[in-house]
DNA sequence: CATGCAGTAATTGTACACACTTTTCCTCGC
DNA sequence: GCGAGGAAAAGTGTGTACAATTACTGCATG
């Protein structure tokens, strides 16, 4: 342990970091729905009290990312088939409105910094799974941010981490990389195209995204458990 | 200092506790925006820790109701114009998917339960205007939780309670009793008519309430310094 | 061999202590 | 009178201690 006593005094919120530490690490899959989080581990692992752990774990239950119940160990969240149902749901009106907002209006600047974010994607394509994944959901945050709204882009980026989670959960074989082109179609869409025609491409992709993945498991139940205890048994 | 040494040992969540009582406070402006919260304070008029009541200020602030800036007292949120417009948007999408939902499928003693909180608006709307305002806000949540979707629940009780915020920083004098009216209108458009156009009412009446209170100050910062300041001067 | 049932270890819930920051307010020099 | 400076007060940030609860392990028992 000669581990990090770097910044002692920064102060720098801390609570931050390890929220976004561990929002990665479950978008890329690293942590696995149901994935237990000790407040001591966590603490340990980051150099702080488990004082700020824990408050990270109250922040992301919040948004969430972890189910907390009274006096048990914090877990990555396991959303239920109709909860990820509901999420993209929800994340189909919140992004139309992200589309709505951009349409015409992205300048040079945002156009190359998404082409970026595409290409990243293309080049991970056969890479781990995870990092897809994160970039994927990076495209739509970033699209989100560019409308410069503070509310929608909590609410938008929320979801799109909670879509993430819920596709570690129903979709077993990933079949994201169709997405690169869309996202790619997307941003011509919004750059060029009426508002109307973006939206609906919007609309049509998150659709598709849906139910590529969602609608394959109708068997709710005995998938989520079988997900549960799946990293116990390796 | 006789007070409450109750439930010594209940463990039934205090922050909770404090939560529910911090939003109702604001909902019915006992609380104004900007008005501070000090943790000491907070965790003497519950008789609990600081260690509580920071974190009962933690979870508000992440349901965007409180500010919290570092090494700074923590205040009632104070959202800006853009952001009441925002939140207003959000909520119109979110409550038309609660009417989907619910259209032409709400039971006799949902239609009773929801009629209730219509009478009591009624008859509170000679009262407090506090009053008045947190149960049209009931009605709206009440609503929503009878489509029994958790993810949907929160996400539309949390911006409803953040478009009250919003309303008591932009919006002076009350005109919510016509509300009470269109509430009925649409438990009947929700019980009987068809999806669109219960759809269809809803998104008006959220439109109403938004340009009655929110499109008469475009002033935007003068307004919110004012009402900032107002506690203080009294 | 399955099944309870201790007793122990692990973990959370909460209060509190102390360092550090911000705010307040009082005093002093001009 | 009035602004600058500098304690003192108020308040937050975070670690730690201890009680209470839950999880685990191994042993006795049918």
């Amino acid at each position: 342990m000669v581990e990090e006593k770097r910044s002692r005094k920064t102060g720098g919120d801390r609570v931050a970091v390890i929220c976004t530490a561990l929002r990665r690490a479950i978008i890329e899959r690293a942590l696995s729905p149901g994935d237990r989080l000790p407040e001591d581990a966590l603490g340990e692992r980051f150099g702080v009290s488990r004082t700020i752990a824990r408050s990270a774990l109250g922040q992301l239950a919040a948004e969430g990312l972890v189910d907390l119940r009274r006096n048990r160990i914090a877990v990555v969240a396991v959303p239920s088939f109709e909860d990820a149902r509901d999420i993209f749901d929800i994340r189909v009106d919140l992004e139309r409105q992200v589309v709505r907002h951009l349409a015409g209006k992205l300048t040079e600047a945002q156009v190359k910094q998404l082409k970026a974010i595409v290409d990243a994607e293309h080049q991970a394509r056969h890479g781990a799974e995870g990092i897809s994944i994160r970039l994927a959901t990076e495209f739509h945050v970033r699209l989100a941010e560019m409308t410069g709204k503070p509310v929608l882009i909590r609410y938008v980026t929320e979801i799109c981490y909670r879509a993430g989670l819920s596709l570690a959960v129903f979709s077993r074989p990933h079949s994201s990389e169709c997405a690169v082109n869309e996202h790619l179609e997307l941003i011509e869409a919004i750059r060029t195209g009426p508002t109307d025609k973006a939206c609906a491409l919007m609309d049509e992709h998150l659709e598709a995204v849906a139910s590529r993945a969602l609608l394959q498991s109708s068997g709710t139940r005995s998938r989520d458990l079988m997900d549960i205890l799946a990293p116990y048994t390796e």
